[in-house]
DNA sequence: CGCCTTTGACCCGCGC
DNA sequence: GCGCGGGTCAAAGGCG
């Protein structure tokens, strides 16, 4: 399926991104200046001009949910202000106001005397007379009328056929619209149920392949079915042995997608386990290469959970934003553990650890682009295992939302597939210009670029504000706003998974859980592509809820201070930085280490 | 003293 | 098998 226009880019095949273990390290992480970001900045110019003009109806076969559901929309909504059904709507009051004029000036001669009357429902009712047949004289028209001869009445009574004939008219021609577009959209149903067993065909070869490679799952014969369920090509990615708190948890994840994740852990308990300050399972290589899964203890969903969860924990968020500041502040403590020189970037790149708590798995990488130093590539990395402070759970919603996005797009279960898009979409069209996912990096990869200007259709939401995103022209983008839009963005993802109401129906019962405590779809299938995601999400760039919740997120990051339209800039203007700043936007952030600035 | 950064060494996977 | 590169460890030292 080819690659679409959404900002959404798939740097390889497809199927690429359900074996990134496989990858070979032609696009490994440090090289975001590269390939990873091309193809975002040409989707960029394609969303942009995609969105800044009512979007022709692109080919993709995935346009129908918008279409169909603008439709729908328009024909519920009786006052909705911008209808736009001209054809029919019978649906609509106004419609049917203007029709009933014009019936009723047919029906004028026949009691041309009175002057037209409002026009109600009430009186549509009335005028077509057939009350009056009945001997009905209550009302003024019957009286009016009691003078005319029945052959006016009949004449009414024709008229009144006429009309109810052309309504029968309007009601097929609006049926067969309808059908029109629910053929369109089992058609597109049919075509991703295509794209979907092709997908799982080829994904049962790799895993053939995967399992006499690595015979990770020996264990267990479980049934070939499940087998073919099992996402094999994840359980590479597998953690260690699990404790057997790691193993309760993983039963319970796997038992209940219905939550009952434990409170206040802002992301999921995935990397709980990871390691114990003994067990520092990720070792060196093994955070690199995903500790094997040894332990054969645990039954098939419990492998599909750890698989799931270990690919998670390598998913990664990587995070473009102009920032002078060494770190951009997420609101988390870390500690340096590391620094590298990078091939192809003479800024070495530094490793964090998360110290808010022992053993806390989440791991960044800050690096400076090497094409434009002032762009800080911070990459997020595992999910916290401990509470956050409110300014860091909007960054680690969005690792840990983007994660599982980038997992659940490449899982499309019955289940999961609307679930998965839908986040998908989420995530992506609030930023089509700024997300890029690629499936070529040795890990999944969302890629946040927030150092471009957004366009502003896209930013603006019903409240109309917008983002004080970076803007080109404007270099002076330091690290207090780039602190925020992490932020922003994470919140806007997390408010919006609340509102879509999909995945987080089921987990959502913990407010402070971030979005990754949410309901994962269930990984029973794999081998959905990327690109089918991708053409989800072209087709489902323009998300109104988005809007709401980015506007959510602002304001909830601004404190209420979000301005509304004011062209992005005016805070950028206005911010000036330093390392610690807590730009008295967002919260309580504890904000970078402070050995982390001594240090640069 | 505790926590942090620095930095060289080490581990590991992968490609050749 | 070797070299490369990414990632991590851990000793040494600095700072408040």
């Amino acid at each position: 399926m080819a690659k679409r226009s959404s900002g959404l880019s798939f740097d390889s095949d497809p199927i690429r991104l359900l074996f990134p273990h496989k990858l070979t390290a032609i696009n490994s992480f440090p090289d975001h200046r590269s390939t990873k970001w091309r193809p975002m900045e040409a989707a960029t110019g394609n969303v942009n001009t995609s969105s800044s003009s009512p979007p022709p109806p692109p080919p993709t076969t995935i346009q129908f949910p918008l279409n169909l559901n603008c439709n729908l929309h328009d024909q519920h909504h009786h006052h909705h202000p911008h209808k736009q059904i001209n054809e029919m709507d019978f649906f609509s009051d106004k419609t049917h106001d203007v029709e009933e004029e014009e019936d009723r000036s047919r029906l004028q001669p026949v009691s041309s005397s009175d002057p037209p009357p409002p026009v109600t429902e009430l009186d549509f009712n009335i005028n077509t007379g057939l009350h009056l047949v009945t001997g009905n004289t209550s009302s003024d028209q019957s009286v009016v009328d009691d003078g005319i001869s029945p052959n006016s009445e009949d004449k009414r009574a024709k008229n009144e056929l006429a009309v109810v004939q052309a309504e029968l008219e309007r009601m097929n021609t609006e049926n067969q619209r309808l059908r029109e577009v629910l053929d369109q959209v089992t058609m597109n149903y049919n075509t991703l149920q295509t794209h979907l067993v092709t997908m799982m065909q080829q994904k049962q070869s790799h895993e053939e392949q995967s399992n006499e490679d690595h015979k990770i799952t020996s264990n267990e014969g479980g049934g070939s079915e499940a087998a073919t369920m099992v996402p094999r090509p994840f359980m590479d990615l597998g953690l260690a042995a699990p404790t057997a708190a790691e193993t309760e948890e993983i039963s319970q994840s796997s038992s209940d997608e219905h939550s009952r994740s434990p409170p206040l852990h802002t992301n999921s308990n995935i990397d709980q386990r990871e390691e114990s300050p003994d067990q520092q399972v990720i070792r060196a290589g093994n955070s690199n290469k995903v500790p094997r899964l040894s332990s054969s203890k645990n039954n098939n969903t419990t492998n599909i959970d750890q698989a799931t969860e270990a690919t998670i924990r390598k998913a990664r968020v990587s995070v473009r934003a102009r920032s002078e500041a060494p770190m951009i502040a997420d609101g988390c403590q870390w500690r340096k553990y590391g620094q590298k020189m990078a091939k192809g970037n003479p800024c070495p790149r530094a490793y964090y650890r998360c110290t808010m708590a022992a053993g806390c798995p989440v791991r960044k990488q800050v690096q400076r682009c090497a094409e434009d130093r002032t762009i800080l590539i911070t990459t997020y990395e595992g999910n916290h295992n401990h509470p956050l402070p409110p300014a860091a759970m909007a960054m680690a919603s969005t690792t840990s939302s983007a994660a599982r996005m980038l997992l659940s797009g490449s899982m499309p279960s019955s289940d999961g597939l609307m679930n998965s898009n839908f986040l998908a979409r989420t995530f992506l069209s609030c930023s089509s210009s700024m997300a890029t996912i690629s499936a070529s990096a040795p890990f999944p990869t969302v890629s946040l670029d927030l150092t471009q200007t957004p366009n502003p259709l896209q930013l603006r939401s019903p409240g109309q504000f917008q983002v004080p995103f970076s803007n080109p022209q404007q270099q002076n983008f330091t690290g207090a706003n780039a602190t925020l839009l992490p932020q922003i963005f994470g919140q806007a993802l997390y408010n919006q998974s609340k509102f879509s109401g999909l995945q987080m129906s089921q987990d959502m019962d913990q407010a402070a859980g971030a979005s990754s405590q949410l309901g994962l779809p269930p990984l029973h299938h794999q081998g959905a592509s990327p690109a089918a995601l991708a053409d989800t999400v072209t087709a489902l760039t323009a998300d109104p809820n988005f809007s709401a919740a980015l506007a959510a997120a602002i304001s909830s990051v601004f404190g209420g201070g979000a301005q509304p339209n004011n062209g992005g800039n005016t805070n950028n203007g206005n911010v000036t930085t330093t390392n610690s700043n807590n730009n008295g936007s967002a919260t309580t952030s504890n904000n970078i280490s402070h050995g982390n600035n001594k240090g640069n």
